[in-house]
DNA sequence: GAAAAACAATAGTAATGCTATCGTTATTGC
DNA sequence: GCAATAACGATAGCATTACTATTGTTTTTC
């Protein structure tokens, strides 16, 4: 836990970060270097090197880069759960519920002051550019049992909540979410790189535009 | 080329595997390992070892496993493509062209004799468990320009272009169907893997309709 | 039958992904 | 306030990986 309430799985993390300068700086520098090298191009000891301490020291917090990136982005996707419950209260049709909860997913967000070690932005850009590389692996299950996933599937279960008051018959609403969620975060990365995977060259309201249009048009009887 | 006409960029290996004894024996054992390994795990080393050869005999045929990873997947949209257009013929909307597309996408296919060398099925396995992993990199741009990312782009156009048949309004015909495409292959992941992030554990079939509907109510004015 | 290409075999190298040890410095509990 | 404990920094070491290079042998081609 930390101030915002975002709860991770103690799975994903030999200590935890959340509590230590140490830790905080751990998650603000491989955040950075994760962003600028790649997650493959990433090593513990360049983030010791950049952090000024030891790779021994990053390895007393996480097993393991994986690690590492499954924290950041169970991190991310608690952080926009906690942003997506704020919203929702100012709004009362699920419809509206469900376009801001889009807005949310594709639209720069604003750094939150009270969380200086991790730069919402720019681990925004790490989850375009690398999350499937967390459950695409032959350990998925194993580490679906430890709870790597969570953060991603509550956002999923949320959102499919809120469709099913839209229309209580629709028969693929984790489905539907899964995909709406994965589009927005490759649309994203499609309009940056392979323009010809994406009609939204540019603009990101483009994107959710369409990813508006799927959802209520899929949601429709 | 090959037997069915499969045209893959000649950037995408040293030496063209399809032409040799020792290339086919290559592409063989790697689909295999890869299925049973996974990309991270799979060396030149282990696939020597296997086809009974040496790392330095692959290394003249792919620069390296990512590469060689891009070169199958690759194939894979080369099949599928050359798969649609033979189906395509003997069907006339293109609702029935769509609907059948979503289920070469998804369902499983029947092994080709003609290719001996590859083992199609096994192929779609490692799509479904690999297929981000060629483009979530930090040389995307540049592999763009080399042609590494051209089956995916080319089925994408296919199937956008049978879409504004439907509807020539229709302002996201490529975000849909890479939305589609990417759904049809984490949709089975999920399904097996991660069945809270899916509504069809187990039958391939839901998917289907899945997609199907989804891809439908989309195109609907 | 010569030249060129392909292949096998082996060696070597820098980097990676850890694990282990050990002394020093903080922190915590009593 | 002091002992015990945990955290940290520094360094060493090791098997594996991802190549690159070399050299001799076989096969193909012209």
């Amino acid at each position: 836990m930390n101030a915002l309430n975002i709860t991770i799985s103690s799975k994903l993390y030999s200590k935890n970060p959340d509590e230590t300068e140490l830790g905080r700086r751990i998650l603000s520098k491989s955040i950075a270097l994760m962003d600028e090298l790649g997650f493959e191009q990433l090593t513990f000891k360049k983030v010791a090197r950049e952090m000024v301490s030891t790779e021994s020291g990053v390895y007393r917090y996480f097993q393991n880069k994986h690690q590492l990136l499954t924290y950041l982005i169970n991190w991310y996707w608690g952080w926009l759960e906690v942003k997506m419950a704020q919203e929702f209260m100012l709004l009362n049709s699920p419809q509206d519920k469900l376009k801001r909860a889009i807005e949310l997913l594709v639209l720069p967000m604003e750094q939150d002051e009270r969380i200086p070690h991790i730069d919402e932005r720019v681990l925004q850009r790490i989850v375009v550019a690398e999350y499937p590389k967390i459950y695409l692996t032959k350990d998925v299950d194993h580490e679906n049992k430890e709870g790597y996933f969570l953060g991603y599937k509550q956002i999923c279960e949320t959102l499919s909540q809120l469709a099913l008051q839209i229309n209580p018959n629709y028969p693929y609403p984790h489905s539907l979410f899964a995909t709406i969620i994965e589009a927005a975060q490759s649309q994203q990365f499609f309009a940056e790189h392979l323009p010809r995977l994406s009609d939204s060259s540019g603009s990101k309201n483009e994107i959710v535009r369409f990813l508006t249009d799927m959802t209520l048009k899929s949601l429709h009887h």
